[in-house]
DNA sequence: CGCAGCGCCTGAAGGC
DNA sequence: TGCCTTCAGGCGCTGC
Protein backbone atom coordinates (compact mmCIF):
# COMPACT_ATOMS: atom_id res chain seq x y z
CA UNK A 1 0.00 0.00 0.00
CA UNK A 2 1.68 3.02 -1.43
CA UNK A 3 2.49 5.78 1.24
CA UNK A 4 4.43 8.69 1.19
CA UNK A 5 8.29 6.67 1.33
CA UNK A 6 7.06 3.98 -1.79
CA UNK A 7 5.53 7.07 -3.82
CA UNK A 8 8.12 9.07 -3.65
CA UNK A 9 10.68 6.37 -4.12
CA UNK A 10 8.58 5.77 -7.35
CA UNK A 11 8.80 9.71 -8.31
CA UNK A 12 12.57 10.08 -8.01
CA UNK A 13 12.81 6.93 -10.60
CA UNK A 14 10.59 8.43 -13.20
CA UNK A 15 11.09 12.19 -12.20
CA UNK A 16 13.84 12.57 -14.67
CA UNK A 17 13.02 10.04 -17.64
CA UNK A 18 9.44 11.60 -17.94
CA UNK A 19 10.54 14.99 -17.89
CA UNK A 20 10.10 16.32 -21.55
CA UNK A 21 8.27 13.47 -23.06
CA UNK A 22 5.60 13.89 -25.48
CA UNK A 23 2.44 11.96 -24.21
CA UNK A 24 1.22 10.50 -27.60
CA UNK A 25 -1.30 7.95 -27.43
CA UNK A 26 -3.17 6.85 -23.71
CA UNK A 27 -5.93 4.35 -23.29
CA UNK A 28 -7.31 2.94 -20.01
CA UNK A 29 -9.42 0.89 -18.03
CA UNK A 30 -13.38 2.07 -18.79
CA UNK A 31 -13.93 3.27 -14.96
CA UNK A 32 -13.80 6.78 -14.21
CA UNK A 33 -11.40 6.63 -12.22
CA UNK A 34 -8.59 5.83 -15.26
CA UNK A 35 -10.64 7.31 -17.79
CA UNK A 36 -8.55 10.77 -17.45
CA UNK A 37 -5.55 9.45 -18.44
CA UNK A 38 -6.50 9.54 -22.35
CA UNK A 39 -7.10 13.78 -21.34
CA UNK A 40 -3.64 13.88 -21.52
CA UNK A 41 -3.03 12.66 -24.97
CA UNK A 42 -0.98 15.48 -27.01
CA UNK A 43 0.78 17.00 -24.07
CA UNK A 44 4.06 17.08 -23.23
CA UNK A 45 5.12 15.99 -19.08
CA UNK A 46 7.24 19.27 -18.08
CA UNK A 47 8.25 17.26 -14.40
CA UNK A 48 7.02 15.33 -11.86
CA UNK A 49 6.45 15.86 -8.36
CA UNK A 50 4.17 14.47 -5.28
CA UNK A 51 1.89 16.16 -2.82
CA UNK A 52 1.36 13.56 0.04
CA UNK A 53 0.04 10.36 -1.69
CA UNK A 54 -0.95 11.95 -5.07
CA UNK A 55 1.99 11.77 -7.68
CA UNK A 56 1.36 14.82 -10.03
CA UNK A 57 2.43 15.22 -13.72
CA UNK A 58 2.78 19.11 -14.58
CA UNK A 59 1.73 19.23 -18.81
CA UNK A 60 2.74 22.05 -20.91
CA UNK A 61 -0.83 22.83 -21.69
CA UNK A 62 -1.33 24.11 -17.96
CA UNK A 63 -3.14 21.22 -16.99
CA UNK A 64 -1.52 18.57 -14.61
CA UNK A 65 -2.07 14.81 -14.84
CA UNK A 66 -2.59 13.39 -11.01
CA UNK A 67 -2.03 9.82 -10.13
CA UNK A 68 -2.93 8.07 -6.99
CA UNK A 69 -1.85 4.60 -6.45
CA UNK A 70 -4.52 3.35 -3.86
CA UNK A 71 -3.93 0.23 -2.54
CA UNK A 72 -2.00 -1.72 -5.08
CA UNK A 73 -1.16 0.43 -7.98
CA UNK A 74 2.43 0.63 -9.35
CA UNK A 75 3.76 2.67 -12.07
CA UNK A 76 7.00 1.37 -14.77
CA UNK A 77 8.30 1.94 -18.04
CA UNK A 78 8.47 -0.60 -20.30
CA UNK A 79 8.91 -0.52 -24.50
CA UNK A 80 5.22 -1.54 -24.92
CA UNK A 81 1.95 -2.99 -23.28
CA UNK A 82 2.82 -5.79 -21.23
CA UNK A 83 0.19 -8.64 -21.88
CA UNK A 84 -1.58 -7.90 -18.06
CA UNK A 85 -4.66 -7.95 -17.49
CA UNK A 86 -4.21 -5.54 -13.95
CA UNK A 87 -2.99 -2.74 -16.00
CA UNK A 88 -5.66 0.09 -15.94
CA UNK A 89 -3.80 2.59 -17.96
CA UNK A 90 -0.81 3.23 -20.19
CA UNK A 91 0.58 6.43 -21.88
CA UNK A 92 2.62 5.95 -24.95
CA UNK A 93 5.74 8.59 -25.01
CA UNK A 94 8.21 9.45 -27.76
CA UNK A 95 10.97 7.30 -28.13
CA UNK A 96 8.89 3.72 -27.92
CA UNK A 97 8.26 3.81 -24.39
CA UNK A 98 5.05 3.45 -22.34
CA UNK A 99 4.06 4.65 -19.00
CA UNK A 100 2.47 1.81 -17.52
CA UNK A 101 -0.27 2.23 -14.58
CA UNK A 102 -1.19 -1.46 -12.57
CA UNK A 103 -3.92 -1.39 -10.05
CA UNK A 104 -4.50 -4.83 -9.39
CA UNK A 105 -7.86 -3.47 -6.87
CA UNK A 106 -8.24 -0.29 -8.80
CA UNK A 107 -8.47 1.62 -5.21
CA UNK A 108 -6.33 3.97 -7.07
CA UNK A 109 -7.32 7.28 -9.53
CA UNK A 110 -6.29 9.21 -12.23
CA UNK A 111 -7.10 12.87 -12.88
CA UNK A 112 -6.14 15.89 -14.97
CA UNK A 113 -6.82 19.00 -13.92
CA UNK A 114 -5.82 23.17 -14.94
CA UNK A 115 -2.98 23.24 -12.84
CA UNK A 116 -3.78 23.70 -9.06
CA UNK A 117 -7.22 23.40 -9.33
CA UNK A 118 -7.98 20.20 -7.25
CA UNK A 119 -12.05 20.75 -6.41
CA UNK A 120 -12.39 17.31 -7.82
CA UNK A 121 -9.65 15.65 -5.25
CA UNK A 122 -10.89 17.02 -2.07
CA UNK A 123 -8.10 14.49 -0.22
CA UNK A 124 -5.38 16.46 -1.99
CA UNK A 125 -7.02 19.83 -2.21
CA UNK A 126 -7.65 19.97 1.88
CA UNK A 127 -4.78 17.95 2.99
CA UNK A 128 -2.05 19.05 5.44
CA UNK A 129 1.65 19.34 5.02
CA UNK A 130 3.70 16.71 3.18
CA UNK A 131 5.27 14.94 5.83
CA UNK A 132 8.63 15.56 4.87
CA UNK A 133 8.25 19.29 3.67
CA UNK A 134 9.42 22.24 5.97
CA UNK A 135 5.80 22.94 6.41
CA UNK A 136 5.26 20.17 8.86
CA UNK A 137 6.39 21.66 11.68
CA UNK A 138 5.65 20.43 15.37
CA UNK A 139 3.27 23.37 16.07
CA UNK A 140 1.39 23.29 13.44
CA UNK A 141 0.76 19.91 13.92
CA UNK A 142 -0.26 19.93 17.46
CA UNK A 143 -2.45 22.84 16.38
CA UNK A 144 -4.08 20.67 13.45
CA UNK A 145 -4.57 17.54 16.11
CA UNK A 146 -6.30 19.64 18.23
CA UNK A 147 -8.89 20.44 15.78
CA UNK A 148 -10.84 17.44 15.83
CA UNK A 149 -11.78 15.11 18.34
CA UNK A 150 -11.44 11.92 16.25
CA UNK A 151 -9.21 9.46 17.22
CA UNK A 152 -5.18 10.28 16.33
CA UNK A 153 -4.87 7.64 13.78
CA UNK A 154 -8.16 8.41 12.05
CA UNK A 155 -6.76 11.88 12.17
CA UNK A 156 -3.25 10.88 10.20
CA UNK A 157 -5.09 8.96 7.50
CA UNK A 158 -7.63 11.75 6.62
CA UNK A 159 -4.20 13.53 5.43
CA UNK A 160 -5.28 16.47 7.04
CA UNK A 161 -2.65 17.27 9.87
CA UNK A 162 0.25 15.45 7.41
CA UNK A 163 -0.23 14.42 4.27
CA UNK A 164 1.78 10.82 3.47
CA UNK A 165 0.91 8.62 6.23
CA UNK A 166 -1.01 5.54 6.03
CA UNK A 167 -1.16 2.24 8.62
CA UNK A 168 1.83 1.41 8.11
CA UNK A 169 4.12 4.01 8.78
CA UNK A 170 1.19 5.57 10.90
CA UNK A 171 1.61 2.23 13.28
CA UNK A 172 5.01 2.78 13.69
CA UNK A 173 5.12 6.20 14.51
CA UNK A 174 2.33 5.73 17.17
CA UNK A 175 4.52 3.25 18.96
CA UNK A 176 7.98 5.12 18.88
CA UNK A 177 5.77 8.10 20.49
CA UNK A 178 4.41 5.65 22.70
CA UNK A 179 0.75 6.94 22.01
CA UNK A 180 -2.36 4.46 22.27
CA UNK A 181 -4.22 4.36 19.03
CA UNK A 182 -7.43 5.18 20.51
CA UNK A 183 -6.30 8.48 22.00
CA UNK A 184 -8.55 11.71 20.44
CA UNK A 185 -6.40 14.29 22.27
CA UNK A 186 -2.63 14.47 23.03
CA UNK A 187 -0.58 17.13 25.21
CA UNK A 188 1.53 19.27 23.21
CA UNK A 189 4.71 17.21 24.03
CA UNK A 190 2.75 13.85 22.59
CA UNK A 191 2.47 15.54 19.39
CA UNK A 192 6.05 16.66 19.37
CA UNK A 193 6.80 13.11 19.87
CA UNK A 194 4.45 11.71 17.21
CA UNK A 195 5.82 14.65 14.63
CA UNK A 196 9.76 13.45 15.30
CA UNK A 197 8.35 9.95 14.87
CA UNK A 198 6.42 10.26 12.36
CA UNK A 199 9.53 12.27 10.38
CA UNK A 200 12.18 9.28 11.26
CA UNK A 201 9.81 6.54 9.92
CA UNK A 202 9.09 8.22 6.67
CA UNK A 203 12.53 8.74 6.47
CA UNK A 204 13.75 5.40 7.27
CA UNK A 205 11.31 3.97 4.82
CA UNK A 206 12.28 6.09 2.02
CA UNK A 207 15.87 5.29 2.96
CA UNK A 208 14.82 1.42 2.37
CA UNK A 209 13.29 2.38 -1.23
CA UNK A 210 9.76 1.54 0.35
CA UNK A 211 8.21 -1.47 2.13
CA UNK A 212 6.99 -4.32 -0.37
CA UNK A 213 4.19 -6.73 1.91
CA UNK A 214 2.79 -7.85 -0.79
CA UNK A 215 1.80 -5.74 -3.76
CA UNK A 216 4.32 -2.95 -4.03
CA UNK A 217 6.96 -2.38 -6.60
CA UNK A 218 8.97 0.49 -7.69
CA UNK A 219 9.70 2.22 -11.06
CA UNK A 220 12.00 -0.61 -11.72
CA UNK A 221 9.71 -3.74 -10.56
CA UNK A 222 11.92 -4.73 -7.67
CA UNK A 223 10.78 -4.30 -4.12
CA UNK A 224 11.82 -2.62 -1.10
CA UNK A 225 13.07 -3.68 1.86
CA UNK A 226 11.57 -1.49 5.19
CA UNK A 227 9.25 -4.61 5.91
CA UNK A 228 12.38 -5.96 7.31
CA UNK A 229 12.65 -3.13 10.07
CA UNK A 230 9.34 -3.02 10.89
CA UNK A 231 9.02 -2.56 14.71
CA UNK A 232 4.94 -2.89 15.47
CA UNK A 233 2.58 -3.04 12.13
CA UNK A 234 2.11 -6.54 11.42
CA UNK A 235 3.79 -7.74 14.95
CA UNK A 236 0.65 -8.64 16.51
CA UNK A 237 1.32 -11.27 19.05
CA UNK A 238 4.62 -10.61 18.99
CA UNK A 239 6.97 -9.15 21.70
CA UNK A 240 7.11 -5.05 22.20
CA UNK A 241 11.15 -4.65 21.03
CA UNK A 242 11.05 -2.42 23.92
CA UNK A 243 9.57 -4.21 26.63
CA UNK A 244 8.82 -7.19 25.23
CA UNK A 245 5.02 -7.19 26.03
CA UNK A 246 2.86 -8.64 23.48
CA UNK A 247 1.86 -6.27 20.92
CA UNK A 248 -1.93 -6.50 20.60
CA UNK A 249 -4.42 -5.08 17.58
CA UNK A 250 -7.53 -3.46 17.60
CA UNK A 251 -9.87 -1.93 14.97
CA UNK A 252 -10.47 1.37 15.71
CA UNK A 253 -12.86 3.34 12.93
CA UNK A 254 -12.49 -0.09 10.43
CA UNK A 255 -8.84 0.07 10.30
CA UNK A 256 -6.82 -2.61 12.34
CA UNK A 257 -4.09 -0.92 14.54
CA UNK A 258 -1.10 -2.68 16.41
CA UNK A 259 0.20 -1.30 19.21
CA UNK A 260 1.78 -1.89 22.71
CA UNK A 261 -0.23 -1.91 25.82
CA UNK A 262 2.86 -1.03 28.35
CA UNK A 263 4.79 1.47 25.66
CA UNK A 264 1.11 2.97 24.31
CA UNK A 265 -0.89 3.29 27.43
CA UNK A 266 -4.22 5.00 26.92
C1' DC B 1 -19.64 21.48 8.61
C1' DG B 2 -17.87 17.33 10.88
C1' DC B 3 -18.07 12.83 10.78
C1' DA B 4 -19.88 7.89 10.80
C1' DG B 5 -20.85 4.39 7.71
C1' DC B 6 -20.69 2.24 3.51
C1' DG B 7 -18.96 0.93 -1.12
C1' DC B 8 -15.43 0.11 -4.15
C1' DC B 9 -12.06 -3.97 -5.51
C1' DT B 10 -9.35 -8.51 -5.61
C1' DG B 11 -6.36 -12.13 -3.96
C1' DA B 12 -4.93 -14.50 0.02
C1' DA B 13 -5.93 -17.05 3.90
C1' DG B 14 -8.73 -19.58 6.97
C1' DG B 15 -12.77 -22.59 8.02
C1' DC B 16 -15.34 -26.58 7.11
C1' DT C 1 -9.70 -30.79 -2.68
C1' DG C 2 -12.69 -27.14 -3.14
C1' DC C 3 -16.07 -23.93 -1.97
C1' DC C 4 -17.35 -20.17 0.94
C1' DT C 5 -16.36 -16.39 4.05
C1' DT C 6 -13.52 -13.00 5.87
C1' DC C 7 -10.01 -9.70 5.67
C1' DA C 8 -6.94 -5.96 4.07
C1' DG C 9 -7.55 -0.48 3.61
C1' DG C 10 -7.24 4.62 0.91
C1' DC C 11 -10.51 7.39 -0.44
C1' DG C 12 -15.08 9.12 -2.37
C1' DC C 13 -19.68 9.60 -1.42
C1' DT C 14 -24.03 9.90 1.23
C1' DG C 15 -26.72 11.32 4.80
C1' DC C 16 -27.31 12.56 9.57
Amino acid sequence: MPELPEVETIRRQLASRLQGRLILEADSHPSEKFTPAVASIGATIQGLSRKGKYLIASLNDGRELIIHLGMTGSLALAPQVPDDPYIRAWWLLDRDEVLIYRDVRRFGRIRCVPAGQYDSIPTLADQGPDALSIDFTPEAFYQALRKSKRRIPTQLFSQKPVAGVGNIYGNEALWIAGIHPAKRQISRAAATRLHAALVEVLEAGLANGGTTLRDYRNADGDEGSHQHALACYGRSGQPCLRCATPLQHRTYDARTLTFCPQCQPR
